[in-house]
DNA sequence: TATTGTTATACTCTATAACTATA
DNA sequence: TATAGTTATAGAGTATAACAATA
């Protein structure tokens, strides 16, 4: 509740900041490199995933789901993804990547190099920090601790997973 | 150069992607409440710590100079901004907020609490620590460290600045 | 001749409301 | 009746190209 204005609170809150202009910047940057736009590459980066209902892509872009329609639409009208039917309910369309859309979200993936390029500055011990702040910082404290951080938890967590004090 | 695919930089990549999908809904949210668009917020934001150039203001929002004609159109019919004249150069108007403007501009900031509410849960010595991660990954490592960050200084460095190993 | 801001145009994303086909 | 997807519509952001005023 306290509202925290202290300089070192608001140069972080300053870096945060900078840290998603630069995440913006590559994705979109990734995503015209293809002639997509974020909305599309977004998507198609779902669909690669797990093929969805036009629904709950709308739920995970947090738009309404008119605008999925379009938004497929010119994904399909490329070939990158296509619409199927649902066997077990017949009102719902679930949209699947096409060959073509998988690889060009591999190569989308692939491209957003940003936090894993700048990341190689970084120890595995302060990487293991940072990770530890961001999750705290986004109320994940010690809730579900036990997926995929359990692979790299045979190298050295040491002091590096400590609360710091 | 190095791809770095391993669990632990994938978890922090996926982490940094959800920090930066919580501030964009937080802004958008903060945005909507005063009635304006994400863009509109942006620049009325910008206006507010110095008036500037329509030219300087698409540079910072990296469009075209030919959209900043429409967003500062809307700012201005709804009284929080106003397009002043350049005395040293007739062909340029500086784009200023009006008194409103500044106040809902603070309004605005006030209520941007992301990573101000949040780092509340996080020690002096742990903000400082995520502080210095930041930093070393948008690559501005020891550069210009002698502003803001002063003022902070006679509380507790000690190794909260140092690399970690 | 170059630059600043604007207009005109076209496309995409967005929300709202009404429609259809299923359930 | 309720739900999934779509269509229609309107507003906003975006890029491109062409233009007037000024440098």
């Amino acid at each position: 509740m306290t509202p925290r204005t202290d300089p070192l609170t608001l140069e972080v809150v300053e870096l945060i900041g900078t840290v998603v202009a630069r995440y913006h910047e590559e994705y979109e940057h990734a995503a015209a490199e293809h002639a997509l736009t974020g909305a599309q590459a977004r998507v198609l980066g779902l669909l690669a995933r797990e093929p969805l209902p036009m629904r709950r892509i709308a739920q995970r872009l947090k738009c309404e789901p008119s605008n999925v329609t379009g938004i497929v639409d010119r994904l399909e009208s490329r070939g990158l993804v296509e619409r199927r039917p649902d066997p077990a309910d017949r009102r719902v369309k679930l949209a699947a990547p096409t060959e073509a859309g998988r690889s060009t979200a591999e190569e989308l993936r692939a491209a957003l190099g940003f936090a894993r390029e700048p990341l190689g500055g970084l120890t595995f011990a302060e990487r293991t920090v940072l990770k530890e702040l961001l999750r705290r910082m986004l109320g994940m404290d010690a809730e579900d601790d036990t997926e995929d951080t359990a692979g790299a938890a045979g190298t050295d967590p040491g002091e590096g997973s400590a609360p710091l004090r």
